[in-house]
DNA sequence: GCGACAG
DNA sequence: ATCTTGTCGC
């Protein structure tokens, strides 16, 4: 898929913050996503090895409504940004790029472990990602950053709205019964309603959505992967 | 000044 | 997220 940089990443927490100010305003509304047209998920995610300061990043493509493998990618960066709450994607994204560059599927929507526009500035990794991937993106965190909520019914598919400044930026969902909910928060051009059921349909049995948990379980596996390689000496690339 | 604070 | 051991409950 392709990516679009309209900005350098290499860059000081105030200076992200200012590429924020300019990137929010391209952060796009839309209406329902027909559920139907919906039949490729990207799930992502980011983790670290902080010894060796770097990012190691997984990208799996799933299909709707079976939620089987497509195509999966990975991909490292050297981990250069500090965490700061609200500029994330400045910290993770560089990493995960080129991965995304890299998977010839073309997701209809894809997922981020974060917000989206619950987020200070309206621009949290969600959004950026939609961004710069130039797609539907939602926001799939297991907690706030930002605005307040009631606590959900206890059933799988209960929700209630995260509001922040007087608008619905997200929802806690209830993805399993018994479990916490989740933090959904609208990325890039979609809304709530469609986020929530797009979500559901994708979650089985677990309390994160199963493009997300694979990719989750994709960067543990690059992990140990990365430390095997490490203690026998060697350096090959992982995974495609 | 104090507390909160995605991953 | 990462660093870490055991432990409570379905």
């Amino acid at each position: 898929m392709r990516i679009t940089l309209t900005h350098p990443f290499d860059l000081s927490p105030s200076e992200a913050r200012d590429v924020q100010r300019l990137l929010r305003v391209q952060v796009e509304e839309a209406p329902p996503l027909r559920p139907e047209k919906v039949r490729l998920v990207l799930g992502t995610d980011v983790s670290y090895l902080r010894t060796d300061r770097l990012a190691l990043a997984a990208a799996v493509c799933c299909s709707v409504p079976e939620l089987s493998v497509v195509e999966q990618r990975a991909s490292e960066g050297p981990l250069r940004f500090p965490y700061v709450p609200g500029l994330l994607s400045f910290r993770e994204l560089p990493a995960l790029i080129p991965a995304l560059q890299a998977m010839e599927c073309e997701p209809d929507v894809i997922l981020a472990d974060g917000q989206g526009v619950a987020h200070p500035y309206g621009i949290g990794l969600a959004s950026h990602l939609g961004l710069i991937a130039g797609r539907p993106t939602i926001g799939c965190a297991k907690s706030v950053l930002v605005g307040e909520y009631e606590e959900p019914g206890p059933v799988r598919g209960d929700w209630t709205p995260l509001m922040y400044l007087g608008r619905r930026v997200g929802a806690a969902l209830r993805t399993r019964t018994g479990v916490k909910p989740i933090f959904l928060s609208v990325g890039h051009r979609i809304d709530l309603e469609s986020a929530i059921q797009v979500t559901l349909a994708l979650t089985r049995g677990y309390r994160l959505p199963e493009p997300q948990r694979l990719a989750h379980l994709a960067c543990e596996q690059l992990k140990r992967a990365h430390r095997a390689n490490q203690v026998t000496g060697r350096s090959e690339p992982l995974l495609a």
